[in-house]
Formats: C-alpha cells, structure tokens, sequence
DNA sequence: ATAGAAAGTTAAAAATTAATAAAATTATTC
DNA sequence: GAATAATTTTATTAATTTTTAACTTTCTAT
C-alpha cells in the first residue's frame, strides 16, 4: 500500500534556519511548506490542507502565538509544535493556552523533533482511523449494520447476536472471496480447536437461514479451507 | 456555574511520592486517584473516567510506557505526562511513541506541573465541549431540558432526577445510535462494576416507563453492549 | 467404492446478561 | 432532625446467547 506524504506547514523568519530544517524535514518525508512571516503563514495555512504547523514564536509583524490562534479558529484540529529561543515559562504557557501540542527550545535536537512529528501525527491519524472502521456492508440486497448488529432487507429487519454479526462482518469484509477459518476462529473466538469450529458451523447454519431471504446470497464452503460469502450476478 | 472537578489518576510505585503529590494536587483541587503500581493503575483506569493520567515510569512489574499503551488502546483522548527520574533520550522517545502529552523529570518544580496539567486538561476539554454543551433535546414529542431536569410532552411535565436526567441526556446525545453501558458507567457512575451496572437497568426502567406516553419512542437494549434511544418514523 | 475427515443440522443444556419489583440505604430539604 | 427524595442493593424472573452433543450428510484421497 502506498502511503501519502504528511503535510507540514513550517512558519520560519529566519531563513537560513528555516531552509536547513525544510530541507531535513524534506528529506526524513514530509512535505514541506515554509513561509517566511506570519501572514504568509496564515495564507498558505488557508489555501491548503497540513497535517502539522511548525510555527517559530519569535516573528516580525505577527509573532507564532498569534497566528496559532487565528489557524486555530480555522481548523480545531491540526497539531502546533512552536519553536523558540528562549525558554521563558511564561511562553510556554502561552503555547498551551493557544493549544500547542508540542514545545522545543532552538537549538533542538532535529532526531527529536522528527520522533515529535511521528507521534503527534501518528497519533492523530490513529484517531481518524478509528472512525473510518467499516461498519456497513451491502450484501446482495441485504444492509448490514454491523455496529447496531442487524440485518435487513425491506423492512424486515433482523437482529444478529454478537458472534452472527461478527461472522457475517467477516464474511462481508472478504466478500465472493475465501474466509479461511482459523481467520474467523482466532478473530471471533480467539481459539481455535475442535470445539470452536463445531461452534462455528452452527452459526454458518444460522447465517445461511437469515440470507436465505435472498436466493442470490449464499455461503459457499470450501473443504478444509474455509467459507465464502458469495453475491450472484 | 459549579465547576466539577477534574480527575485525575497517578501511578506512582514510591509511596511516599506518590502520597505527597496526590495531596498536592487534592490541595489543587483536583480529584486525585493513586494506584501503586501499573496493574493497579489500569484497573482503575478502566473502571472510571478520568480526565489525565500521571505515569511514572519506572515501576516493578509493568512500567508507566506499557500501561500507556494500554490506556492509549481503552482511551485515544485522555491526556498522559510521563514522571521519570532519568532523563534519557530514549525513554523520551519511547514516551512519545506512546503518545505522551508531556514529560517531566523528577526532582521537578512542583508549580510547572500544575500549569502543564491545567494547560492539557484545559486543552482537552475544550475539544470535548460538543458533548458538554447541548442541554436540550427533542426527544419524539418530548422535550429534555437537561439543565433544568424536567421533560415535557404537551403540558405534562415529568421531573428528573439527576441521574435520570443525565442517563436519558445521554441517550438523546446518541439518539439512535448506540450508548454503550460502559460510558454510561464510568461517565455518570465513575466505576464500571457489577452493581453499578445493575443501578443503571434500575434507571434505563425508570426512563422507559416515562417514554411510554409517546408510543414512538423507545429505548432498545443492545445484549452485551448498551442501549439505543430510538426515535420511530 | 469406501473409510475417514470435514461440514451440516437440530435440539437442549449451560452461561451470560437484562428486566423488574421491593427493600435498604444514603442524601437532601424544609 | 424528621420527612422526603434519590439512589443502591438484593432477589427473582426472563431473555438472549453460546456451547455442547448426537446424528446426518458431503467431500476427498486412496
């Protein structure tokens, strides 16, 4: 799978200092922005969408506070490192006022500042991963709402105990494609033994009596291996 | 307005640290819950709501990074500061890794760590203000005024009580959706345990029986997972 | 063709979770 | 501090879900 460069917005006066860490930044994979006052910053912040804002405190005209406050009426979410000078506890307090995510004092360690961008993005994504897990699934002309663990069709709904709803969920996720069993058995019932698959079978059986509702639906085994949820036409 | 507390959960292993700096806080007033070690701390952390954690790092047994990383797969928000006494760059990193909103050495300066603390939770509730914000539901035909506790459906109106009201509150900000039992719990109750849950179906009878008046509205059961508010047509 | 393994079917036992009423306890208010 | 309201606990019953078991059928490799 291929994986998109990470956006960074870095807002740097100094631009000896602010080419060198582009270019590392550049180099270590991002994707690099760099303004050169606050304004520029802020124009650049609004034509296009960052992951991370880098923005130097110590600026002519609009200092990093200020415009971290007018991103942050922009957009709620994206993260702040500041970086600065001095190490004044009253700016920090500032920073975490404005919601700064993060804090370095000039000179830094760049291995530091890298590790910093990697957490703090990765962990934003983890969050927005967590939202796009599948939760339905058309099969045939049936809906399933994996979530609320009912299936439909019309309106006939049907309720799915936990384990129906995670099997289905499974099938739905490899759909006209082979389910191996040990995948539903160590997934679902994180064991798996004799017993476990006998348990398994009855739940196809009981899966396969709930689509039967659409002739067009059917679960297919395939000896030894495991099932197949299969859509015809 | 009253403002409720802030909770706060530290695992410290060294009680004497531990003791002063939980009375610290509490002096602070912040609601302080002290594990004594990484077992302790994730038990407790599962079964309440917290709004930041204190980890230290070096403790017997399970350290303050794996406990995070188990927090971190419970809770993607809640906020985590590293205590170490060592100040190793690898650890920082490690720290990071995991997600840490912040780090402090110790010996630290006691008044830096209430400012840290303030600026994360301050930041952190912000972002969680939509939930915090809304207390007025249309419900069906009835209305919730959370802050006043009563619902209406015509000119009958029903007095809440409070933990009607902020069960049903909830409910109506998942309205058909599901509300799973253990954010109800560990959100109104503060503890996740057996007899909390059975006060809870206690409550969800309560309410059922005053949604009965609108015959469209209706609050489900979801086996193992929660309930659902659900609004007919 | 057939034995043995894998899968299908069904029913009932076992385990878990929820609903409800009533009693006991705890908090709040006047 | 008695009265009232709110909440928790307990006990019982009900509902849901999962597992187990006994038996049948299908598949596949010799």
């Amino acid at each position: 799978m291929e994986e998109i460069k990470k956006r960074i917005l870095l807002v740097e006066d100094d631009p000896n200092f602010g080419t060198v860490l582009k270019e590392y930044l550049t180099i270590n994979d991002y994707e690099v922005v760099l303004a050169k006052n606050g304004m520029e910053g802020f124009e650049k912040f609004k034509k296009s969408d960052f992951h991370l804002c880098i923005l130097d405190v110590m600026m002519p005209y609009k200092d990093g506070f200020t415009l971290a406050q007018e991103i942050r009426e922009k957009d709620k979410e994206v993260p702040l490192i500041f970086l600065t000078a001095k190490s004044l506890k009253e700016d920090v307090l500032k920073g975490y006022k404005v919601g700064a995510d993060d804090y370095l004092n000039k000179p830094f360690d760049s291995e530091v500042l890298l590790l910093k961008i990697q957490a703090i993005i990765q962990r934003k994504t983890v969050e927005s991963i967590a939202d796009s897990v599948q939760f339905e699934f058309e099969i045939g002309s049936f809906k399933l709402n994996s979530k609320l663990r009912f299936l439909t069709k019309g309106d006939t709904q049907i309720k799915l105990s936990p384990k129906e709803n995670e099997l289905l969920r499974l099938l739905a996720l490899h759909v006209n494609d082979l389910m191996p069993r040990e995948i539903a058995l160590t997934k679902i019932w994180r064991d798996d033994n004799y017993f476990t698959s006998r348990s398994m079978d009855v739940y196809i059986a009981k899966l396969r009596k709930y689509l039967k509702l659409d002739p067009k639906v059917e679960i297919l085994n395939i000896h030894g291996e495991g099932f197949r949820l299969l859509i015809n036409d």
